[in-house]
RNA sequence: GGAGAGCUGUCUGAGCGGUUGAAAGAGCACGCCUGGAAAGUGUGUAUAGGUUAAUAGCCUAUCGGGGGUUCGAAUCCCCCGCUCUCCGCCA
């Protein structure tokens, strides 16, 4: 969520920023909410003054003994107006507050103005894409060729794309994760959590999934019977809800910044949109792994951190040796909660092409303010932190990598190094 | 799943319809005292919103969350959440 104040005081400035990534500010709508809800927030708070006056004057005259009815005839309309205007104003709030949190956040300077993915700018690449002297397949060929990938099990235990791994391929998901986990505990200063797969509807809002993306979203079924509960509880698309939201109404000791914390967790998305594409294989599911790092940090550091974080989720394509390219999204290509974001692409031999495998994002104060997740340093007032996230990978899709850039022509897995520990010393599979 | 107890500021803890944003203590900050320190002593010590040039004043809200009763609610009523204890079940 945008400040209000700063929305305010440079309405016109951020409606052109906000321009830049394809979002039109309704600044007349919100130009007359604001005048409704400044007339009626005044009002009302007078009447409250008034009533506050009133019911103090009686309790004292009461104290001494006095009569009071003169007083309670004096107040007997003020309840009413007050109520009115209390309406008025709680109604004008309430779409105000609707429209505020839809807006998305306002781009970083340094964000590339555009207005789809073919703006995106490239920062740079590292590794060689593999020359392959057989025709390389894809990772769906590979993987049913070896029995390890079963969509149509898949299908019939629940429904399309979700997967059934098997055997060796398997294990090696789960060596990645731990892979991963391990290097940014060790290698890069991260806490592990481990958290909740389900979350309520304030953490989905605090990290900005809601309002705007609930067909994302798994929402689970309520039993009516036994369940009296009035929250709605969902299924996380990702580990970036849960940890964020750790700082939800907390005010942490500057001192301790930055919080760096990492946590594995399966995500789930119902990706409404997204039919069509990539249908074929672990691309794209409904339910994937995926390792998320997230970090807590000082208004000024946020930027470094970024650089900082991108390099955390890199280290792990190098050490794997998987080709990459960095790309710096534009201002139409970026996610709703997010200042800048940089996405990582690992090459893929079984499409000839550099796919997302890692998003990683600046979002300054947007989800901080929706979160009210604070710091403060001594005696200073609490000020808002700042959050970043980023893939560090997606697990999946890092399988993908692995088998499509590391097949032999016999369809077997050459092994990177850094995998051997956690795959019983084998070189490949 | 059943029965009971509770949820108050940074913490402990009082208040159970009336000038209570909230006693008291601890902690913390600043001062006095001291050669210095401890002890003692004094003052201060929430957050959010509005108004405003203002991080100055002033106003409003907040005692788990929401709603209600009332001139007036931390205090009474209802719904929900959470914590603890005992029993049952369970990985």
């Amino acid at each position: 969520m945008l400040d209000a104040k700063q929305l305010r005081a440079d309405l016109k400035q951020v409606a052109a920023k906000l321009a830049n990534r394809g979002f039109t500010l309704d600044i007349a709508k919100f130009e007359s909410l604001e005048q409704q809800r400044k007339d009626l927030q005044v009002k009302t708070e007078q009447l409250q003054a008034q009533r506050n006056q009133n019911a103090k004057a009686i309790g004292q005259a009461k104290a001494k003994g006095e009569d009071v009815q003169p007083l309670m005839d004096a107040v007997a309309n003020l309840g009413n107006q007050f109520e009115l205007t209390k309406q008025a104003f709680d109604s004008v709030q309430a779409e105000l507050d609707a429209m505020m949190a839809l807006i998305p956040n306002i781009p970083h300077e340094t964000t590339p103005v555009g207005k789809s993915e073919e703006q995106n700018i490239e920062v740079r690449r590292w590794g060689v894409p593999r020359t392959f002297e057989f025709e390389a397949k894809d990772h769906v060929a590979l993987s049913e060729a070896r029995g390890w990938y079963d969509n149509d099990a898949a299908t019939k235990i629940t429904s399309a794309r979700f997967s059934v791994l098997k055997g060796s391929m398997a294990r090696l998901q789960r060596a990645l994760t731990q892979f991963m986990l391990d290097t940014h505990i060790q290698d890069h200063g991260y806490e592990e959590v481990y958290v909740p797969y389900i979350v309520n509807q304030d953490s989905l809002f605090g990290t900005g999934q809601l309002p705007k993306f609930a067909a994302d979203i798994y929402k689970l079924e309520k039993h009516a019977e036994h369940d009296t509960s009035d929250r709605d509880l969902y299924l996380i698309p990702t580990a970036e809800v849960p940890v964020t939201n750790l700082l939800r109404n907390e005010i942490v000791d500057g001192a301790q910044l930055p919080l760096k914390f990492v946590a594995h967790t399966p995500c789930f998305r119902s990706e409404a949109g997204s039919y069509g594409k990539d249908v074929k294989g672990l691309i794209r599911q409904h339910q994937f792994e995926k390792v998320e790092m997230v970090q807590f940090v000082h208004p000024d550091q946020s930027y470094a951190a970024l650089e900082s974080l991108t390099n955390n989720a890199e280290a792990l394509l190098q050490k794997l040796g998987l080709p990459y390219r960095v790309m710096a999204l534009c201002t139409g290509d970026m996610g709703f909660s997010a200042a800048k974001t940089y996405d990582l692409e690992v090459w893929l031999p079984g499409q000839n092409a550099y796919r997302e495998i890692s998003s990683c994002s600046n979002f300054e104060d947007f989800q901080a303010r929706r979160l009210m997740a604070r710091f403060r340093t001594g005696q200073d007032k609490p000020q808002l932190l700042h959050t970043l996230n980023g893939s560090g990978l997606a697990v999946g899709r890092t399988l993908v990598a692995l088998l499509e850039n590391y097949q032999q022509a016999d369809g077997t897995i050459v092994l990177p190094e850094v995998l051997r520990p956690y795959m019983g010393g084998v070189d490949k599979i």
